[in-house]
DNA sequence: AATGGCCCCAACCGCCGTTTC
DNA sequence: AGAAACGGCGGTTGGGGCCAT
């Protein structure tokens, strides 16, 4: 078993030699946001290859989803998501995650990066008095709230939804990741936010792809293909439920 | 201008659960 | 059924930028 473990250890840094590791180049960006538009979000190891990129299907995804994913939210937090990463938190801990299924547009590494940085020295030092919500609260005030929230929270989970979250299966996880990407949008014109110039160097590079002739037919496949399993209508469904569980579990803190 | 310290965040790592073959 | 591949998660690291001295 150990052997096989160190074989296995031992070919995967044999590949490993031959990729690219840190910061990403503009033209691996073009060539991966390319790819990803022509085969989806999904078999990872296979887009890389496919697409010439000396990098690791993880490396791909984690640029993917981190950084390139055109429903991403650039820009500073608004004091709404900074309150909401404060309390969920406070709900759950370190599950970042989670707390990014309920700020759509944001990342888990975003909010694990913005926790680190802003808040965990305040907390840890029980500074609660320098942490002021955009109506006012202090820490102590919020604090509280927290405490109420966690009641109504937990009762909309179980009620709404009718399991735990503990237990769900990946194939919520995945519906749930979908809905991010479709509420991304929505949660953007709420706060605001316009693109930025980044976001939309993506989009021309996207719609280059679906203009050019070639890759037409690429792409007549991949949506004949993912259209079987009707994702999109499953994926709206749930995003509105979890939008009004959201906007209720706003009100209940914040009024 | 040089330098040291700190902050921020993109990227990586290791582990583990799930899916695919 | 079991092994391999894949994908997701939380923790960690390293480099660039900023600022004070």
């Amino acid at each position: 078993m150990i052997a096989k473990k160190n074989k296995k250890r031992k070919m995967d840094c044999k590949k490993e030699e031959t990729l690219r590791r840190g910061p990403w180049l503009e033209e691996e960006d073009e060539r991966l946001v390319k790819f990803v538009t022509l085969l989806g979000e999904r078999r990872w190891d296979s887009l890389a290859r496919v697409s010439g990129l000396k990098r690791s299907g993880k490396s791909c995804r984690l640029r993917w989803m981190n950084y390139l994913n055109p429903s991403l939210k650039r820009g500073p937090m608004s004091q709404e998501e900074e309150m909401v990463i404060f309390q969920l938190h406070a709900l759950w801990g370190n599950k970042w995650s989670k707390i990014a299924r309920r700020l759509p547009g944001r990342t888990d590494n975003e909010i694990k990066n913005y926790w680190r940085t802003h808040f965990r020295k305040k907390v840890e030092a029980q500074n609660y008095d320098k942490i002021i919500d955009w109506r006012g609260n202090t820490g102590e005030d919020l604090w509280r709230k927290y405490k109420e929230a966690e009641i109504t929270w937990t009762r909309t989970e179980t009620q709404e939804h009718g399991f735990d979250e503990t237990v769900k299966t990946s194939k919520h996880r995945n519906m749930e990741s979908g809905k991010e990407t479709n509420g991304g949008i929505c949660e953007r014109e709420r706060f605001g936010v316009m693109s930025s110039p980044y976001e939309n160097r993506i989009s021309d590079w996207i719609s280059e792809i679906s203009t050019d002739q070639s890759d037409a037919k690429l792409l007549e496949d991949h949506s004949s293909s993912s259209s079987e399993n009707n994702i999109n209508i499953n994926v709206g469904s749930w995003w509105f439920q979890e939008t009004r569980d959201f906007e209720e579990f706003s009100c209940s803190l914040w009024s």
